[in-house]
Order: structure tokens, then C-alpha cells, then sequence
DNA sequence: CACTATTATGAGCAAAGGTTCAGTTCTTGC
DNA sequence: GCAAGAACTGAACCTTTGCTCATAATAGTG
């Protein structure tokens, strides 16, 4: 068990190409054994061996088990928040209901892509992580205040406690997505993004 | 860290009114320790000292420490499963929205009433324990037919998909909810209510 | 009170697994 | 080709923690 006291950064700054190569590699490990084993039994040795690497040099790059997570977490988030700046700024005078497809695909897309066992496993362990809590909170909070703006603004829009329905929209699918796409007998992707559209379209326009 | 091969059941039967106090204290403590330091971090000793009671009672009563989770999970589902059981018979003649109302009442109610932090454990740890993974997911799919069934019969309901459709509303409820009531900051319960009433009658019957 | 069954105790065992570090091998620049 | 630094190795250490068991205390019974 670690403590938490230690900083997430890597120790060592790979000056070599071989180093960059390794770092890689170990990484790449760690999402495949913690997805298959999950967070706790997902054992650095374990990561190690199927980077083919020693735990040693596990060691040499990431000071704990947590800082492989870390990491794994924050490239996770910042493609996210790379895709909620682009909204941000996109066309607002398009009607309502192909804004919120466009939200809805593109959570649905970024669900495709990586493996949602292991988006699971880092949003369980984020909380007990101080620092990637704060992260995940700031993307939160962007991506809510971006909605209430959309949704105080655009003229299809009929709700009026754009407070908590922001909320309520924002969570709804980012949760139902994961959810549904994560199961054992996932939802068809195209489904889902019909019917989400529809009941959110339903919602605040009518 | 436990192997899962033992049995759940306690390994022995009170038969004294301290016996049963005891019990009783073991199973409360582990709530209060799981819900504040977690799954893992709540270690068996610390439950025990915090039921004021030695660490080898606690397993007079308990195999294992998974065995403590399963009972508290066990309880809070037969909760909701008898919850569920209500709503199948009630009358389907009433206006959907009533209907929907009272789901979405019941479900926040649940929430209000037990920790929603020992909530999200008990469903985080779920998965890892086979007989109650059982448990869950029988509790799941009793809540999608009766929803799916509802869906099919009402006159209220002209969505078309109501495969998709049920998945989506019982998802929707239970995660929206359990967020935004777990939050930090959680929404007020009456305007959740509201929101989510409408996002979903409008969705249903429009 | 005596005798048995039940319940409670807690020091310590054993396994797991995160992490270290002294030593070895490889790369690079001259 | 040869330092010198960078990268890599893996046996072993050490903490944590679930759990046992020999012993003690308490309750029930006649």
C-alpha cells in the first residue's frame, strides 16, 4: 500500500531513446493489467513483467504504483478537455438538437476508444488521489459551465432552472454512456446516441 | 488480502442476546469505517476497535472481511427489491408521469436515507464478489422488465425503442441520482426530482 | 455453587506486494 | 577504444493487514 505522500512526477527524465522506449512500454503494461486485474491486484511486478522490463526500471520512472495511474488519468482527461475547448468555441447558432448530438457522439466516441474497464478503474481511484481529483474536478467544472452558457443563451431553449439542468445533462451523459457502453451487453452505439438526442432535445426545447 | 473461496455466511449462529448485540455493533462499525476510510484502507482491526470489541470476535461472526460488505450490500438491496415489488402491481392506470414520479421519488429516497460514500463502495466492490454480483444483477434485470413492460402496455408512452428506451431510464434515474445526491455541492432534491420528471415524461410521451 | 456452553480476547503468524539499492550492462561523446 | 554517465537488473527487505488459536471471561442451568 502506498501512502500518498510522494509526488507523482517520474524520477528521472529519459535522456536516451531506449529510456523513452521503456517508459512507453511500462506504461502500456500498466493499462493492459490494470484493466484485465483491476487497481489492487494489479501488481507493479506484474506490470514489470509484461513490459518485459524489470521492476527496477519500473521504478526508475514512475516513484509509486500510484503515479502509473496518474498518468494513464491525466492523458485520459486532457484529450477530453482538448475536445470540450473545441466546443466551447464551435458554432452556436446551429439548432439545439445537433449541439446536443455533437456532445453525445463525442462522449460516446471517446467511450469507444479506450477501454471502459479501465476508465472505471481511474475514476474509482481519482478520489483517493488529491492531486487527479482536482483535475477531474476543474474538467467538471469547465465542461458545466460551458453547458449552463449554451443553455442560458441559445433561443431553443425552453428550460428555466438552467442550473440544475446543466447538471442534470451534463452528468446524464457522461454516466449513461459510460454505463451502457461498458456492460456486458453493451447498448448499439447508435441507439444510444438516438435516444440520449432525443430525450435531452425533448427536455429543453419543449 | 482475501482469496474469495469461503464461504459468506457467519460461521456461527448466536445464541445469546450479547452475541447478537455484538453482531449487530460489528456490522454498524464496519459501515461507519468502510464509508469513511474505504474498502481497502478499512482494515478488520480498525472495525473491530471501533465496535469496541476484540479483533477475534469479529470473526466469530464474520469468515472475512468481504463477508461484512456482503451483508451490509445484501441488506440495502433487499430494500430495494422489495421497493421494486411494490411498484410492479401498483396501478398502471394512473397518468405516466405519475408514474414516473414515484420511481423517481423512490430512488432518491434510498439515496437520502443510507450514505450514498457507502453506497458507491458497496456497488464499486460488487463486481469482485461473484454471489453478490448475482445479486445486483438480478436486481437489475427484475427493474428493466418491469420498466420495459410498463413501456410496452401504457397508453401515455409513444417512444418507439422501448428496448433501448427501459435501459435508458433505469439507468438514467439510479446513476443521475446517486451523483448528484453523493456530490460535494448536491442538488436540491426537490428540483432533481422535477428535472428528471420532466426530461423523462417529455422523452416518453412526446 | 459447580459444570458446561457460549462468547470474548489479542498477541502473533503468514502472505502479499510495494519498494530499495548495490551491482551490471549498455550508449554516448571524444 | 575508453571513460562516464545513463539505463537496467532482481534478490531481498519491510510494512501492512487479514486472519488464527490458545486462553480467559461470562452466561445459562440445576
Amino acid at each position: 500500500m502506498t501512502h500518498g505522500k510522494q509526488p507523482l512526477q517520474p524520477r528521472k527524465q529519459p535522456r536516451q531513446v531506449r529510456a523513452e522506449l521503456t517508459r512507453q512500454r511500462i506504461l502500456t503494461a500498466a493499462a493492459h493489467v490494470f484493466t484485465e486485474h483491476g487497481y489492487a491486484a494489479g501488481t507493479t511486478n506484474r506490470i514489470a513483467e509484461r513490459a518485459g522490463v524489470s521492476i527496477g526500471s519500473l521504478y526508475q520512472y514512475y516513484p509509486n504504483k500510484d503515479a502509473l495511474l496518474a498518468e494513464l488519468l491525466v492523458r485520459h482527461l486532457d484529450i477530453g478537455i482538448a475536445a470540450t475547448e473545441e466546443h466551447r468555441w464551435k458554432d452556436r447558432s446551429e439548432p439545439a438538437e445537433e449541439l446536443i448530438r455533437g456532445f453525445v457522439r463525442t462522449t460516446i466516441e471517446s467511450h469507444l476508444h479506450d477501454d471502459p474497464r479501465l476508465l472505471r478503474i481511474m475514476l474509482e481511484q481519482a478520489p483517493l488521489l488529491p492531486e487527479l481529483l482536482e483535475k477531474v474536478n476543474h474538467h467538471e467544472r469547465v465542461l458545466l459551465e460551458t453547458t449552463k452558457d449554451l443553455l442560458d443563451q441559445h433561443p431553443d431553449i425552453r428550460v428555466t432552472d438552467t442550473d440544475t439542468a446543466s447538471r442534470l445533462v451534463v452528468n446524464t451523459v457522461e454516466l449513461v454512456v459510460h454505463r451502457l457502453i461498458a456492460e456486458p451487453d453493451p447498448v448499439d452505439a447508435t441507439r444510444l446516441e438516438n435516444e440520449l438526442v432525443a430525450m435531452l432535445t425533448r427536455y429543453l426545447t419543449c
